[in-house]
DNA sequence: CTTATCGGACTGTCAAGTAT
DNA sequence: TACTTGACAGTCCGATAAGA
């Protein structure tokens, strides 16, 4: 997942061709991700699909479980120093820059057409960009985006409203793993490990039909108890966050 | 042989920094 | 304000372990 530990890998992963012109190919063959996997496929680290009882959840009768994941929101008020601007010269400018799209390294229209997605904007239900809800992007500053959207929101805190929230008074993480200024980086994949001793494919919780997997049931409690608790510490942190800034 | 697990490469998004 | 850069947080490929 997201081991980016001791250093960052090459952003730009380097091309497999020796030529420029090749770009095009390039982008048809990157891999495209879904927005948002479903919790099964996530845990299985498996490819998932935009529909929701996703087919690897129907193919293992999981289709009641099969629920967008929980995104973490993006940590804010990092200082990164300053950037080595990439000479663009007018000498050759557009030839100097791969791929260079108007956002990013990557080039998401550029990746969608070449999928066939002729249109600029994914085939993806937009309103729900990668986040899908409470968070207020207009009150955190934010202004740019799509001027078509209804409104822009993002970072589902808490997919599950029929959790009660916990409250974020104190009482919680005894491991004390971030506070403050954390500094632990992978608590990612990590803790995914960690948690994950239970078998990670979600089996049909109780009647398995398939030699699907060796589930017990209370898979769906755990996974709903450990949304619970990385919703709790997230929102914790976002509140140490804007706290300390 | 089939299926599950998981390390890590890769993708996608967005905030910080910079140019205009 | 618009654009660029860099990094976080996510998906999922592919190697391999485990089980039938
Ligand atoms: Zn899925
Ligand atoms: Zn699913």
């Amino acid at each position: 997942m997201m081991d980016h530990n001791t250093e960052v890998q090459p952003h730009v992963h380097p091309l497999p061709y020796e030529h420029a012109q090749m770009i095009h190919e390039v982008s048809a063959i990157k891999r495209k991700q879904v927005k948002n996997a479903c919790t099964n496929c996530q845990k299985a680290c498996k490819k998932c699909a935009d529909e929701r009882p996703c087919p690897r959840c129907v193919k293992y009768n999981l289709a009641d479980s099969c629920v967008n994941s929980v995104r973490k929101e993006r940590k804010k008020g990092i200082k990164r120093g300053p950037y080595k601007r990439r000479v663009r010269s007018q000498g050759d400018e557009g030839a100097t820059d791969e791929g260079n799209s108007t956002q990013g390294s990557s080039a998401p229209v550029a990746a969608n057409v070449a999928y066939g997605n002729i249109s600029p904007f994914p085939a993806y239900p937009a309103h729900l960009n990668q986040y899908q809800s409470a968070y207020d992007y207009q009150a955190m500053g934010g202004q740019k985006h799509m001027a078509g959207m209804p409104a822009p929101q993002y970072y589902q805190t808490f997919p599950y409203p029929q959790q009660a929230m916990m409250p974020p008074t104190g009482a919680n993480d005894p491991t004390g793993d971030q506070q403050g200024n954390e500094s632990a980086k992978p608590k990612t994949k990590k803790a995914k490990k960690a948690k994950a001793k239970q078998p990670i494919t979600p089996g049909p919780s109780s009647s398995n039909s398939t030699s699907a997997s060796p589930d017990k049931g209370e898979e769906s409690n755990m996974t709903k108890l450990a949304q619970l608790v990385t919703a709790a510490l997230d929102n914790e942190n976002t509140m140490n966050n804007s706290k300390s800034e």
